[in-house]
DNA sequence: CCCATGATGCCCT
DNA sequence: GGGCATCATGGGT
């Protein structure tokens, strides 16, 4: 199993976040693992991105994640009662990041039912499954990511690994959902003005667990 | 299927 | 006190 270093997240972080699409996210808790593939990112792109937390160099304690090293995660809460995953980009001092938006679920099916909804996986409904990891948040309540993981680096408990035959084995990876990546603007910065219009969304075309496609 | 709306509490001003 | 990188629900089509 090869985790993802920090040499990868050391990149521009369009990059990092088109190379996130298709690598593995995994949480361990105690003796479980839970996961899937990642089939839709964000990126932000720091001090000069009106859509990001840290626009303008804010230095709240909220944000303080962001300036970490690459490799970091950034968890933070969001209306109350939801939480969202970041990957943090570029060096410590750097506040960039990639949004987890969308991941296929894959690994400990059982578990990510129970979390989700309080069921066996094969007593969900069609439209419980495609809603099981379809969007920032429901993929933090499926794999049960919560601020314990905030500010700590995704090569533990938390971590993201290379999709490469030893993982396709090791979890059964069938045949792939995949297609194209599509650019897309990110979704939810309305407030953003011109940074709103950025195609800084990234997707693969043919995967059913993508949030919002575009027409 | 699509769209509109309310929930809900942390974080910042 | 206002806003928020969201989700579930309920009604119309």
């Amino acid at each position: 199993m090869k985790i993802l270093k920090s040499e990868f997240y050391l990149r521009d972080t369009i990059t990092v976040a088109k190379n996130l699409l298709g690598k593995i996210l995994i949480h361990k808790i105690d003796n479980i693992l839970v996961g899937g593939k990642i089939v839709e990112t964000e990126a932000y792109l720091g001090i000069n991105d009106k859509a990001a937390h840290v626009y303008g160099g804010r230095k709240t304690p909220r944000v303080m994640p962001m300036y970490g090293p690459p490799g970091n995660g950034y968890i933070y809460s969001i209306y109350g009662k939801y939480v969202c995953l970041n990957a943090i980009t570029q060096e410590v001092g750097t506040p960039q990041g990639v949004l987890i938006r969308a991941v296929e679920p894959l690994i400990g099916l059982k578990y990510i039912s129970r979390f989700r909804f309080d069921k066996e996986y094969n007593e969900l409904t069609k439209k419980e499954i495609l809603n099981l990891t379809s969007g920032p948040s429901k993929l933090c309540l499926a794999l049960k990511i919560t601020k314990e993981q905030n500010n700590k680096m995704l090569n533990d408990e938390l971590m993201i690994i290379e999709n490469d035959d030893d993982a396709k084995k090791l979890f059964e990876i069938k045949e792939d959902l995949e297609g194209k990546i599509v650019e897309s603007k990110r979704i939810g910065i309305d407030y953003a003005e011109e940074a709103k219009d950025y195609l800084y969304r990234f997707y693969y075309k043919d995967n059913s667990f993508v949030s919002k496609k575009d027409k």
